[in-house]
DNA sequence: TTTTGACTTGTCATGAAGTGTCAAATGTAA
DNA sequence: TTACATTTGACACTTCATGACAAGTCAAAA
């Protein structure tokens, strides 16, 4: 499955969905957000949609700007690229699972 | 990163090494087992490398070919993916774990 | 109703990355 | 050396990500 295959049931992102919210929370335009991390405003809306990603540098920057905690906000972008990776997998728990174990070694 | 780049240090996959210990527990050759997947021997000598990454089919392939468990190739195969997908972000963990929480639900 | 402004959508060019294949190189045991 | 298994590098081809732009929708103000 792509990004933009719009045929999948689920196309939000959990980081989208907090910037979103975090941006009207503190009555932000989209053109504003957009401008402080130097991105169109139309990749911007597509990133709160979750029909494009942003990289890291600039979910920093958008962490920063909201006075939001950085780690929380790097998380949910590593969050949404896992959830992507396994897809929606019948196994996609286990894989994650065994990630996390394999990982901590 | 991506799955060319030499410099990485980590350069296997958990599938891989799988695949590489039961073929050899089994006594086969890499042709043998190519050719069961129906690929070049090649690439199946830089999949049990990790440099190069097998589909769902082939993976199910295998471990019927093997007699293994499919769900273990499966989820290994899913864990690589994840692995990938979160890098070497110092936050991994973190993301990997928020991603197990929100897909439970 | 027309205009304005915020947001969304579609599309495009470009470049990066994934895929399958082959030939040559390397290694190794007979 | 020869034979065979494996690895490596390169290639053509495809698929996907990215950034940018223009046109579209929509709601509220004028």
């Amino acid at each position: 499955m792509t990004l933009h295959d719009k045929s999948k049931y689920r196309n939000v992102s959990y980081l989208g969905q907090k910037i979103r919210e975090t941006r009207e929370k503190q009555n932000l335009l989209l053109r504003q957000v957009a401008a402080h991390i130097e991105v169109d405003t139309a990749l911007m809306s597509k990133a709160e949609r979750g029909e494009r990603n942003l990289n890291r540098d600039q979910v920093v920057k958008l962490a920063k700007f909201f006075n939001s905690s950085e780690e929380e906000y790097i998380s949910l972008w590593l969050c949404d690229k896992v959830i992507e990776a396994v897809d929606n997998d019948p196994l996609a728990t286990q894989g994650i699972k065994k990630a996390l174990t394999k990982i901590k070694n």
